[in-house]
DNA sequence: TTATTCGGAAATTAAAAACA
DNA sequence: GTTTTTAATTTCCGAATAAT
């Protein structure tokens, strides 16, 4: 590799190619320019406190951090600006947040939702950075966990918002509405996972919470049909997994299945989730 | 095919922090 | 005092694009 020349003329510096560094230098004889050193080089090195840009960093997470949000939000700030990009929020998702929310749904709410694998998720989790489908699933969840009675938020925050009433409900907010604007940033539709229908699910599941019917069957729609769109409604589809897998998107199947059956005749969500607690001791009992 | 542009990796430099 | 760490700045590689 050739040495880099100590100074660069005015004309290579601007083309950011390679100078010879004499007078004129072989790229500006060539294109017929006059070759000038003229341009004051600044001085290098860092400039005041070196912990500058890190401190800055920081605060920039500090303030994105969803407590700070539901802070200011609950204070009567009103809505933030939204980010102009559809990449989630640095720090909106703590793995703290994700602990808890996961631990709460596999104690309290897996036995009559029995879809997930908790290992496989936890698995998920910890690579979240590097799937969107991955960080939808999570803050969908975490938005419907915390709409659950008993759930609190999890304390990861200066704030100490465990105590005030309401937090857990805009904190789902803040995170619902993360999982609508992060998903736009990406195309989930084009190859449906089980990650993708079951945030379409969970999303069903917060509107319902906070009673906006109209999004909650929107979203519950959606899950339906990229259940179908993946096949999971053809009996061969379940074919190629061991039976543990099978078994397990079958109650995913089937939830869906009856939760929209019975959500379109209005029927209250533990009338839903009951019935479906029916059939699946039926079918369990039928095999 | 050749010339040009420009994003960004790698190198260079110097200030700040750590250490003896 | 010297050494190490860190950040600001520079050079210029090489991919993308434009011109011929």
């Amino acid at each position: 590799m050739t040495t880099a020349v100590k100074r660069a003329c005015d004309a290579c510096h601007r083309r950011k190619v390679k100078c010879d560094g004499i007078n004129p230098c072989r790229n500006c004889s060539a294109s017929q320019l006059s070759c000038t050193y003229n341009a004051i080089p600044q001085k290098k090195g860092p400039k005041g406190s070196r912990a500058k840009v890190i401190n800055e960093l920081k605060e920039k997470e500090r303030q994105t951090s969803l407590s700070a949000k539901v802070q200011s939000r609950m204070n009567g700030m009103g809505a933030q600006p939204t980010s102009p990009t559809l990449a989630p929020t640095a720090g909106l998702l703590t793995t703290d947040m994700v602990k808890q929310c996961l631990e709460f749904f596999f104690a309290h709410m897996y036995p009559t939702m029995p879809i997930l694998h908790r290992q496989r998720l936890e698995q998920q989790a910890l690579y979240v950075d590097q799937s969107l489908d991955t960080y939808c699933l999570l803050t969908s969840l975490c938005a419907f966990v915390l709409l659950q009675p008993g759930m609190t938020v999890p304390g990861t925050d200066p704030f100490s918002l465990d105590n005030m009433p309401g937090a857990n409900i805009v904190t789902s907010t803040l995170l619902l509405e993360e999982t609508i604007r992060v998903r736009k940033g990406y195309d989930y539709m084009d190859s449906p996972t089980l990650n993708s229908l079951c945030t379409s699910y969970f999303l069903y599941g917060c509107y319902y919470a906070i009673d906006l019917q109209d999004k909650a069957w929107f979203n519950l729609r959606e899950a339906t049909t990229l259940i179908h769109m993946i096949g999971m409604n053809k009996e061969t589809t379940y074919m190629q997994y061991d039976s543990i897998e099978s078994s397990r998107r079958r109650r995913l199947y089937w939830l869906l299945f009856v939760t929209e059956r019975y959500v379109s005749d209005r029927t209250p969500l533990t009338s839903t989730v009951n019935s479906f607690l029916v059939f699946s001791r039926c079918s369990a009992a039928a095999r």
